[in-house]
DNA sequence: ATAATAGTGTCTCTTAGACATTATGAA
DNA sequence: TTCATAATGTCTAAGAGACACTATTAT
């Protein structure tokens, strides 16, 4: 009456820009199916779990409990994968999320291999995780457009190079750095800024900024230059 | 090892515009759980399924396949739910489509009462179905922003009115006609211009489109007047 | 002083928003 | 003629893109 039963799981896309690069979070499988094979960190849904429920859950395992509590990241919902032969095992519905984490040390779990990754670097990973990797990339990048969400790959204090570096490492794009900060600081409710700033290196000492309330872009950033209008 | 298992289904948010209102197809609920509600069209997935295998089905078995044949919709995946306690008969994934479709007759099922309700006007749906329609919805509103889907709820060829009367049922505001026009018409490949027009009524006659094969909105046509910048 | 980076300012072009006018049909 | 709707045009202000200049630190 109810047609077949799955298992489900959820898999996490963990995001974070290192230097210039936009990377990704990869375990190394040490079972059966796809052994020896990058994955995408993920687990089964425990009975009494939502889904969003298990996806915290596992990126605290990830991550680290600690790291988890005082990090100001993001976790949405991506989308279900539930092909017929994407698992071996049998009938395996994996409901995917997107995480968005500042700059972390290299998680160092008991008996598991994981890692940060370029994601232009990545092929070949276990199951369909290849495509749902180019998913949530895909998503990261649209959500920056018309999101205020590229904070969350910030620390709670930051200045608007690292926000730049942050755009350009998703989109691999250059920004001009003048517009972008015109852009970023008229969008009301976007950063707070406080009144330290950093010191240490060359140059003139930029201001630390905290997210502000705002979540929406108005008008967006655009990646590409817009469609001229025929005519 | 693998955790407990689940039946899953695929639940469809089918959206319309008729005459000044979004609507959406309900369907009256024969047995239990939630025997005689209102709640969205779904079904089970199949052994050999993918999700978006289940959800034309569902679609086509709804709307009947000769209009599912001929009409240039849209459909897409929404989101997955799975709360503990979403179904009282056990644990019951369900992964939500959305479809954007023109304005249809209404269906005529056998032992199927369904219909178009608007969707202001729905309240207390089975399951978390109410829930699954607000974020729907809501997706929808934001679609229209940044993409050309209008045209999805028109008829393969339509007036820039009638697209017009889309974005103003779903967003449930007034739009500048004039401004409105010279915005679509000049997004190149939105809509590709037909010598033919609509006749009848009062008034100068309305030349008809069809949909171009542009996807997206550069810059995005906003709900809301942007967020005047400080200072 | 020099290099490096942060922060501000200016100019132009495109587009959104507000609104007027003309065009073409039905009653 | 009158009414209704389509289609085009005009003006203004906001914002993007391009780029020059000033400010403040380390070496």
């Amino acid at each position: 009456m109810r047609g077949n039963l799955f298992a489900v799981g959820v898999d996490l896309v963990v995001l974070t820009v290192r230097g210039d690069e936009l990377c990704v979070l990869l375990v190394r499988r040490s079972e059966q199916p796809f052994e020896g094979s990058w994955g995408l960190p993920g687990g089964f849904v425990a009975p009494d779990e939502d889904l969003a429920d298990t996806a915290a859950r596992e990126l605290s395992a990830q991550i680290g409990s600690g790291a988890a509590g005082r990090v100001t990241g993001h976790l949405e919902q991506l989308a279900g994968y539930a092909a017929p032969d994407r698992d071996p095992r049998g009938r395996v519905l994996s409901v995917a999320f997107l995480a968005l984490l500042p700059d972390l040390p290299d998680p160092d779990q008991p008996g598991v291999t994981s890692g940060w990754h370029p994601v232009a670097d990545v092929a070949d990973l276990a199951f369909d995780h290849t495509r749902i990797l180019s998913d949530g990339v895909e998503r990261a990048r649209e959500t920056l457009e018309y999101t205020t969400l590229a904070a969350a790959f910030c620390p709670p204090e930051f200045t608007i190079t690292d926000l730049r570096r942050v755009y350009e490492a998703v989109w691999r794009t250059e920004i001009d750095p003048r517009n972008f900060s015109r852009k970023v600081t008229s969008t009301p409710g976007f950063l707070i800024p406080t009144n330290r700033h950093v010191t240490g290196g060359p140059g003139r000492p930029a201001q630390l900024f905290r997210r502000g309330p705002a979540t929406r872009l108005h008008p967006a950033m655009l990646r590409e230059p817009a469609v001229r209008a025929a005519g």
